[in-house]
DNA sequence: TCTAGGATCGGCT
DNA sequence: GCCGATCCTAGAT
C-alpha cells in the first residue's frame, strides 16, 4: 500500500527564507469512491476535489474547519481518486523557519496535525496540483532511510466518525520513533 | 442565492 | 478532557 511506502520519506519545502524538510510519520489513506470518509465518496468531482481525479504524484491541498488547511498526495491513475493525507511529521532540516510559521507552540506537538503541517511549511491552496514527484515549491524525497516493518502501527482514522463502517477502516498509518 | 456542516486546533476547566 | 472558533464548500432551493 502506498501510504506505508510514504512513511519515513522526506517532505521537502522552498520556502522564501530557505529550504524545510520534514520526515512523515503519519498518514491516512483514503480510498477513493468507496470511501465514504473521502471527498470523492461516491463519485463526487467538483472543482475542489478535481487534483484527486487527477495524476499520481500530485498534492491536493483543501481547506477546512474555515481555519486550517490539510495536504495529501493523490496516488493513484487518473480516474482513480485515492489519496494519501499527511497527518504528522518530524522536522529535519529548517527548523528555525517551521518554528517561525508555527509561533504559538513548539517542542514535540509542532507537526503532530495535519493543518500544522501545513502551516509549519507554508502550504496552501496555491499549492493545490504541484506534482511532487520532481524537485519545485513542494516535493517527496527517499533519503534512505529504513523503516522496520515493526514500527509501523496501523489505527483507526480520525475525525471521520460520520462516515459510518468506512470510519472504522485501519487506514491510519504511525511511524513509530520512540525507542 | 442560501444554508448546513466539516479529513482541526488551541485555549480553558 | 471538553468546547468554541470561523469561513469555505457543496448541495439544496
Amino acid at each position: 500500500m502506498v501510504a506505508r511506502a510514504l512513511l519515513g520519506k522526506v517532505l521537502l519545502r522552498r520556502l522564501p527564507e530557505g529550504l524545510a524538510a520534514v520526515r512523515i510519520t503519519e498518514v491516512e489513506a483514503y480510498l477513493g469512491v468507496g470511501d465514504a470518509a473521502a471527498h470523492t465518496f461516491g463519485g463526487r468531482r467538483t472543482a475542489r476535489n478535481e487534483t484527486m481525479w487527477g495524476e499520481a504524484g500530485r498534492l491536493y491541498v483543501y481547506f477546512t474547519y474555515g481555519m486550517h488547511h490539510c495536504a495529501n498526495v493523490t496516488t493513484r491513475a487518473p480516474g482513480q481518486p485515492e489519496a494519501v493525507l499527511l497527518r504528522g511529521g518530524v522536522v529535519v532540516a529548517g527548523a528555525e523557519m517551521v518554528r517561525a510559521r508555527r509561533r504559538r507552540s513548539a517542542g514535540s506537538r509542532l507537526l503532530d496535525g495535519p493543518a500544522k503541517l501545513c502551516q509549519g511549511l507554508g502550504i496552501d491552496r496555491t499549492l493545490d496540483g504541484a506534482d511532487v514527484t520532481v524537485p519545485g515549491e513542494v516535493w517527496l524525497a527517499d533519503d534512505g532511510a529504513v523503516v522496520p516493518r515493526n514500527r509501523i502501527c496501523a489505527r483507526v482514522r480520525v475525525g471521520v466518525a460520520y462516515a459510518g463502517a468506512a470510519a472504522a477502516w485501519p487506514l491510519r498509518f504511525v511511524l513509530d520513533l520512540e525507542p
